[in-house]
RNA sequence: AGGCCCGUAGCUCAGUUGGUUAGAGCACACGCUUGAUAAGCGUGGGGUCGACAGUUCAAAUCUGUCCGGGCCUACCA
């Protein structure tokens, strides 16, 4: 893309494309004859003059001087004396760009005058009888009798830009003549230029142009061969059938006038032409242009105007036969052969020859419809019959938040560097990511806080899955078998069918389809549901339980996969997070999208476990009800009466274990009519539900208030289930239990107590202990971009004892 | 002025061949939790689908007009 917005060098090989010369000039205003030294297809002698011809684009001098009165007769000669010459008649045309309610609406029409007037004249005559007024110097000419040589806009001196003697020569002319009925001063602002704001002028001057509706090849126009290459390429309207790319780049070819590709201009890249002196003929001789691209290739296309030439026509021609045509080569030449050098085959350019193994496609802002996809199709089908390109992908631009255009003098720029510095480059990403890019985008605060926050939470999900697998071994993976509870088939049906949709969405450029799909997996399927049910297996259940396992290898293929359908988005990110768990491996960007295994497709679990959280959305909307009314506050202090009345939800709620799905501490599932004042959603009729406070005591460990009848006598305030892991866990580290759970067990033993969750240690003191209060060892303030858990300072020997190792190694971002 | 587009909640986006009460995430408000804590969970409010007119039993969806916005219509890339 920047090559096609960056200077032409001199240098490139455009030089040499265009001598196959499929180009003519067109000089039909002095009435030259059609140019027989043409090849065959070359055309555009009569091309219809428009926006983009010759007398639209002068540059250097003004219409001014080729005032109707001063126009030569068409059938005579043009200069008929000191002050003759002006006697002709001067059409009066119906002209689109005067209209009837501010004139007329006809046009008294000086074709060398104007770009409207030129094209109204070249509409009803062709291009007969235009006179060249004006030269290449800004000075009139001998079709302006008696003005010859005088400047219309002064080139040089202090009054540089200032009115030459053109103009009051005309005037005077005029009154001498009695023939000035009026004169006044207008200030107007067209014809400035852009940049340096210089007066600019109209003139019309031959050009060379490249026929769009001469047959060329196999009997084809350059125009239908690119409109058929149109139809292969997808421009989006086969990866999804957006026709807004395809219609606007086929809307063009179709209407555009001949490409016209000369320019007056000091600099570029020459068209490297001679033209006859006594026919106009082009110059077509193989001999002449060996020696222009030998020197070329040594020189560079500066030779052009360096060599004289004689140098280049050898001993079969006399150099003051012919001219050189100094004119330069359109710039949108040179970006439209960016393919030629990029693929290599300009030596021998055909459609065969035409290099693109993987196929290409072409990416840019979808103002280079007239840019570069555009010049780049012509050039492309003209040399090799072909598009360059095999798919092509727009973008819109970035606009102020109310959707305005930026603009300095408004003051609504949004620089990227800036978002950049002050969120960092990957929210800009991810801000991209998320938007329709093929529209325009909107730019400011409240989108990048969004962008922000959405980038905290996929931080954060990572984070959790770092520290939730710290210490994962193969050994541990439990593959989905028959022993895989229901969640966790349903977690791995969920990364197949995200597997498809992130693929897809990359494959069709639709990033925003990956993005949104990845977040809200993030958000609802991991954070809000089967990472907060699982976190009591995962904190409480002893290493080798089946669940616990079952988990950790469903968070396993969860990281893999997040991590690498991030990367694209999140390259640091995802790199920071691979790296983090695996610092020994090749970089997340070397890795592919993780294959799915078919068998991780299981619609069951995947209508099962949306039945049982329709249900369970009854059972939280109850327990939000009677958290309102205070009964209770955790969800564990719960355990729910559900009342279902289908039979075959309520085998399914009795199947798992419904109570671990709503985090509450025990569950009655009933058939019976359920009381009136039940709580019911009306999007699930069938369920009710009763809540009621959870019996028995609190799990010191897991909180899950429980019987305190059926405890481990060795450990009476925690659940046989925790006592298990903890039983195993001390056997393992082969120490006194009582050493490490110390505040459950024995209180006031020290001023730390320490106890085992799942594969984490934690502690507290005595003073939290006593109170409600509980410190977890905290992950201290570190710097941005990691680095290592410093433990308070009190907590020395602690990690050291359990073999802490820091799981909080992906620290947050600070929210602004 | 013409060509190609865009307009659904505060924001980013879904919304199938027209067919239940227009959805999701974020943001916001309230509550819970304090073992993801610069975190986490729950509940809730919020939309006359740019406006108007038409076709239809039925329009965010089809048609027309208008309003607002963007790119292009350069001897700028």
């Amino acid at each position: 893309m920047c090559c096609a917005r960056r200077r032409p060098h001199r240098g490139s090989a455009c030089a040499i494309l265009i001598r196959a010369a499929w180009f003519s000039r067109i000089r039909s205003a002095i009435g030259e004859p059609p140019l027989d030294g043409e090849a065959p297809r070359s055309g555009g002698g009569g091309a219809p003059a428009s926006g983009e011809d010759a007398a639209s684009h002068g540059a250097i001098v003004n219409d001014g001087a080729s005032h109707p009165l001063s126009h030569a007769a068409r059938d005579s000669s043009p200069i008929e004396g000191e002050r003759g010459g002006y006697q002709f008649d001067v059409p009066l045309l119906d002209g689109d760009h005067v209209t009837d309610d501010a004139g007329t609406g006809f046009v008294h029409t000086a074709p060398g005058h104007g770009a409207d007037d030129f094209v109204i004249w070249t509409k009803h005559f062709g291009q007969e009888g235009i006179p060249f007024t004006v030269d290449a110097e800004g000075k009139l000419t001998n079709q302006a009798p008696g003005f010859e040589g005088l400047e219309i806009i002064q080139l040089e001196g202090k009054n540089l830009g200032k009115d030459g003697p053109a103009n009051k020569a005309v005037i005077e002319a005029l009154i001498a003549a009695g023939a000035l009925l009026a004169r006044g001063q207008l200030k107007h602002q067209y014809p400035h230029s852009w940049r340096s704001k210089a007066p600019l002028i109209f003139r019309n001057t031959p050009q060379w142009f490249i026929a769009l509706d001469k047959p060329f090849r196999d009997g084809k126009t350059l125009r239908q061969i690119a409109l058929s290459e149109i139809e292969r390429v997808d421009w989006g309207q086969h990866r999804w059938g957006a026709h807004k790319d395809y219609n606007r780049i086929k809307g063009m070819i179709e209407d555009r006038p001949d490409w016209l590709v000369s320019r007056q201009r000091a600099w570029g890249v020459p068209l490297a032409i001679f033209v006859r002196k006594s026919d106009g003929a082009l110059l077509m001789d193989d001999a002449v242009d060996a020696r222009i691209v030998d020197a070329m290739k040594q020189g560079g296309a500066d030779v052009w105007w360096a060599t004289p030439a004689q140098d280049f026509l050898g001993n079969d021609y006399k150099a003051e036969d012919f001219e050189k045509v100094e004119d330069i080569l359109d710039v949108w030449f040179d970006s439209g052969s960016t393919h030629a050098f990029v693929l290599g085959d300009r030596d021998a350019p055909t459609r065969a020859s035409f290099k693109n193994p993987e196929g290409v496609i072409y990416l840019e802002g979808s103002d280079q419809h007239r840019g570069w996809f555009h010049s780049s199709l012509l050039e492309s089908c003209a040399t090799r019959g072909r598009a360059p390109y095999d798919a092509v992908l727009t973008h819109g631009f970035a606009m102020d938040e109310e959707g305005k255009k930026m603009s300095k003098s408004v003051g609504n720029v949004v620089e990227p560097q800036k978002i950049a510095q002050q969120n960092g480059i990957e929210i800009l990403r991810l801000l991209i990511a998320s938007a329709e890019y093929g529209d325009d985008l909107r730019m400011g605060k409240t989108i990048i806080d969004q962008a922000s926050e959405t980038y905290r939470k996929l931080r954060n999900t990572l984070r959790y899955l770092l520290g939730a697998l710290n210490g994962f071994e193969e050994s541990e993976r439990l593959p989905k078998g028959e022993e895989t509870p229901l969640l966790e088939r349903w977690l791995l049906h969920r990364l197949y069918e995200l597997d498809g949709i992130v693929r897809k969405a990359y494959e069709t450029f639709q990033f925003r389809e990956a993005v949104s799909a990845i977040v809200e997996f993030c958000n609802v399927d991991l954070s809000a549901f089967y990472v907060d049910v699982r976190k009591d297996a995962l904190y409480c259940d002893a290493p080798a339980s089946v669940r616990r396992r079952a988990c950790r290898s469903a968070l396993d293929e969860v990281f893999s996969r997040l991590t690498a359908w991030l990367a694209p988005i999140l390259p640091f990110t995802a790199e920071e997070t691979w790296a983090t768990r695996f610092p020994s491996e090749p970089s997340v960007h070397l890795r592919l999208f993780p294959e799915t295994p078919a068998a991780w497709r299981d619609d069951f679990a995947g209508e099962e476990m949306a039945r049982l959280r329709e249900a369970r959305a009854v059972v939280t909307g109850a327990l939000e009800v009677a958290r309102r009314e205070k009964l209770i506050g955790a969800a564990l202090e719960a355990r729910p009466l559900v009342f279902v009345a289908d039979e075959s939800l309520r085998a399914c709620l009795e199947a798992i274990d419904f109570a671990e799905l709503c985090i509450t501490s025990g569950i009655n599932i009933k058939a019976g009519e359920a009381p009136a004042d039940a709580f019911r959603l009306s999007e699930t009729p069938g369920v009710a539900v009763v809540i009621e406070k959870a019996p028995g005591v609190k799990c010191a460990r897991s909180w899950k208030y429980f019987d305190p009848a059926s405890a481990d006598p060795r450990y009476p305030d925690i659940t046989p289930r925790d006592a298990e892991a903890v039983a195993a866990w001390d056997a393992r580290h082969g120490a006194p239990l009582d050493a490490r759970c110390g505040p459950v067990h024995k209180p006031g033993h020290g001023a730390l107590w320490s106890f085992h969750l799942g594969n984490r240690v934690c502690a507290r003191s005595d003073q939290q202990m006593a109170g409600a209060g509980r410190a977890e060892i905290q992950p201290a303030r570190l710097p941005r971009g990691g680095g290592e858990l410093p433990l308070p300072g009190n907590f020395p020997d602690l990690r050291s004892a359990h073999g802490l190792e820091p799981w909080h190694q992906l620290w947050p971002v600070p929210r602004r």
